[in-house]
DNA sequence: TCATAAACCAAGCAAGCGCTAGGTAAAATA
DNA sequence: TATTTTACCTAGCGCTTGCTTGGTTTATGA
């Protein structure tokens, strides 16, 4: 009995289970719940993933790969510096509240419940983002359109982009796009857009 | 059979729970592993709290009640309000990364695994942090020093001064010292400090 | 049409969980 | 000195958990 890892069902299982994750943590999901929210019983589960963890690292994994697709496709055809950060900050809260938005949650808020073998399957996708994102700060640096240390720059942002999961709700408060100027102000030392 | 909700031993419990929660996180923390970091068996932790759940909300109440002494402490006094809002920064990370820092992580990570019933009594005080915050940052936009909406810039501002623990190992990276003026210079449009 | 594989179910096991009951020993109090 | 209180232990109960086993149904493709 070999698992079939992109099977449609499967997806239909992770994109569930990203919800449930999301909602009541991965520890507190039962795998009975995750069934009985896709309709089936807890142990034909098993015919899909080897075990719970397999299932948080579909959604996590998931979630990653289209984040990366997401910043590169909405910032790489654009050279102006300054659009381009103002892109890249859109680009993420775009993806980190739309329509996969319980994986993306999950992806930040779960990362601790995976064990190390399936961390270093991550580890370097996540790199990978980050090192995006730097490339860009250091850019604007030495444009002088920010100011500071590259790294710390970009664990700043990173992480006030990313507590937005903490208190933003879609279709509630500002629209997205409000939000990255917003944010995009914030951040930038000489006003180029508004 | 009433439980003191002030002995020393249960201080030295909470400490050590704090502990073990920050590492293992809440759910994966065994009223078997609490006890026997503590010495004890873990029948004997139900002398001193009636459940598991009232382990971690003893936790977090101290860890939040801590940060609020400390910003008043560190801020209230000055007058210049650069020298506040950096003050606050500053006593912000200090607090978060200090002796306390067991318990303020996870005051952060693990506000999720309370009851609602325990939530509310917190709510309170963490009100009170945010709202001390709000005053501060309204007075510097006022002035000019910062510049935006004050809510979305304490979300932004808190946001990241906390994401801060999922990067930063004191006495490995620069002093909190650094850090805070690295922050402060990030978010504040004219420079009158350095 | 018939074999093969994929998707599921029914039943339950072993382990670990939070928590309780009833007791002992020592310290504090009267 | 007698009594109460505090802090702990021993033993284990009842329940839930992730997961397995062995079998059945449904779709696929030659």
């Amino acid at each position: 009995m070999t698992i079939p890892k992109q099977s449609i069902r499967r997806k239909e299982l992770v994109a569930s289970a990203a919800k449930l994750f999301k909602d009541n943590s991965f520890d507190r999901t039962t795998v009975r719940m995750l069934a009985s929210a896709a309709g089936i019983k807890s142990g034909s589960l098993f015919h899909h993933f080897k075990d719970k963890e397999e299932i948080l690292l579909a959604v996590i994994d998931d979630g990653l790969n289209k984040s990366l697709k997401a910043i590169h496709l909405e910032t790489q055809s654009i050279t102006q510096l300054d659009k381009k950060l103002f892109a890249l900050i859109y680009a993420h809260l775009k993806t980190l509240h739309g329509a996969e938005r319980d994986a993306h949650i999950v992806s930040i808020t779960e990362w601790r419940s995976l064990s190390a073998e399936s961390k270093k399957h991550l580890i370097a996708l996540r790199d990978e983002y980050e090192n995006y994102w730097q490339t860009i700060i250091s850019e604007a640096v030495d444009m002088g359109l920010l100011i500071g240390d590259p790294s710390l720059i970009r664990l700043f942002i990173l992480g006030s982009l990313n507590w937005s999961i903490q208190w933003f709700h879609p279709n509630k408060d500002k629209t997205i796009e409000e939000m990255a100027h917003e944010f995009y102000n914030m951040v930038v030392k000489k006003n180029t857009t508004t």
